[in-house]
RNA sequence: GGAGGGUUAGUCUAACGGUAAGGCAGCAGACUUGAAAUCUGCCGGGAGUAAUCCCAUGGGGGUUCGAAUCCCUCACCCUCCGCCA
């Protein structure tokens, strides 16, 4: 969100944005308000002070014993209060379609992001080749007994994963993990709620804009966070942060939910696009003027993840076309399915600068100014698709997976998994 | 769920229904080799070249010429009671 001062000087790039975002605003219609409402506030203003002067006038009167001199003075300002009571009807009018107009502009990409051109930054790790033909993640899954999708079904209904013997273990393993290795670069864990108020939700930018693809509990007015990047970055709203502390740096994981309203086809098979899936996520409190540098530290600090399990993964740098309402700049990260022969994204990493922390409020002080902070999230990363391209890349010719050596202590130790030891808890 | 108490600026704290006062922190300057201390100014938001004006006491409403103050309502916090994992 931003400042009516911002918007009344930049118009054209506010109007561009939008457009190639997908969003129609109407750029002419917030200069009629806003100029109506100057008008409208200054003449209010003026009866105020007028008002005031009689009140004080009225003290004065009632104070020296002459309260009864004072009649005509009220009877004025009763006229007055009528008037003006008139024009702030006119004026909240005015504020709530401004309000509106104002929460639909999406953020402005960076000058560095391309408008419509995908650009693959890295590439990392092999093409792999097998020998035998790779079987998919789904067929894995289902030979290993890994993932229940059928009986998970029956409880609450499609795209509900529900993890099964060492498919569940493993999932838990990834999502301790890859938190341990956050705590290692200096990010403080958060195990916040799931539920979120829809004050928050408005604050991160999932509202107005994504509320259908929200799950909504409406006798508690409460939605279910879609990612982790809304319970965390909403403890701080309303908060005066010390520049002394940036980068302020916070890992959170917990399950998200999302309706993918409108979605379907081969997307939504297996674990692709899931209704309820973990995720660990990165949050950022930085400097503005270091954020785009904090965003390639972010980034390289996601792609660890990946490195540490040997797999192969590419980054795309995202065009604006493709980017989120909130987000100024994004890179994707996507991992290399090797039977499905596909690239699964497993993380964004995005510079929001002081989008979401204007409607927040999340503020720092800056040599005695208040300054707006800045705020990144990067998925670190997102499980499901990383469960389908690791059990994808590590299989091994008779059914197998092997277990990447960095994830067997948090395996007790367990270096694969194949039909005999499927269903095993040592 | 019930009863009572509370919410004032970055923070802490005042204000018989008479128009938000202080302290601390912070910023700038003076003094200083530098710092501390001290002194001066600034120190919530908006409009205006400016003088100045308006808004702001958790949110929303009401009473009143005038509300931080009185009334209603909602949210949150604290204490106690009830219920329960």
């Amino acid at each position: 969100m931003f400042d009516f001062e911002f918007i009344r000087n930049n118009f054209e790039l506010i109007k561009r944005s939008a457009e190639l975002k997908g969003e129609s605003v109407d750029v002419d219609k917030f200069t009629l308000l806003d100029l109506k409402r100057r008008d409208l506030v200054k003449r209010r203003d003026a009866i105020r002070a007028e008002q005031k002067q009689i009140s004080l006038k009225v003290a004065e009167l009632k104070k020296s014993g002459q309260g009864d001199k004072a009649e005509d003075l009220i009877k004025q300002s009763r006229q007055l209060s009528e008037s003006e009571s008139q024009l702030t009807v006119e004026i909240t009018e005015i504020e709530t379609e401004l309000y509106t107009l104002i929460s639909w502009m999406p953020n402005i990409p960076d000058a560095s992001v391309p408008l419509k051109t995908v650009t693959t930054i890295k590439e990392h790790g092999n093409p792999l080749a097998f020998e035998f033909t790779p079987k998919t993640s789904d067929e894995l899954c289902e030979s290993l007994d890994m993932v229940d999708f059928k009986r998970s079904t029956k409880v609450v209904g499609s795209n509900f994963p529900c993890y099964k013997g060492l498919g569940a273990r493993l999932e838990r393993a990834l999502i301790n993990f890859m938190l341990d290795l956050h705590i290692k670069q200096g990010y403080t864990e958060i195990l916040p709620s799931y539920l979120v108020n829809p004050k928050s939700m408005f604050h991160t930018g999932q509202l107005p804009k994504l509320e259908e693809d929200m799950y909504f509990i409406g006798k508690d007015n409460l939605f279910l966070n879609p990612t982790a990047e809304v319970p965390v970055i909403n403890l701080f709203q309303e908060e005066v942060l010390d520049a002394k502390d940036f980068p302020i740096k916070y890992v959170g994981y917990t399950a998200c939910f999302r309706r993918e309203a409108g979605s379907y086809g081969k997307m939504t098979k297996g674990l692709r696009r899931l209704h309820q899936f973990n995720k660990v996520e990165l949050i950022k409190f930085v400097h503005p003027d270091s954020s785009y540098q904090e965003l390639e530290i972010l980034l390289k600090e996601a792609e660890e993840v990946l490195k540490l399990l040997g797999l192969t993964y590419r980054v795309i740098l995202l065009p604006v076309n493709d980017m989120s309402f909130a987000s100024a700049k994004t890179y994707d990260i996507e991992l290399w399915a090797p039977a499905s022969k596909e690239w699964l994204e497993v993380s964004s990493c995005s510079n929001c600068e002081g989008f979401q922390a204007r409607r927040a409020k999340i503020r720092f002080r800056d040599k005695g100014e208040m300054k707006t902070v800045h705020i990144l999230n990067g998925s670190g990363v997102a499980t499901p698709r990383l469960f389908i391209t690791l059990i994808e890349q590590y299989q091994t010719a008779d059914g197998g997976i092997i277990i990447p050596e960095v994830l067997r202590p948090y395996m007790g130790g367990i270096d694969i998994i194949d039909s005999k030891k499927k269903n095993q808890e040592t």
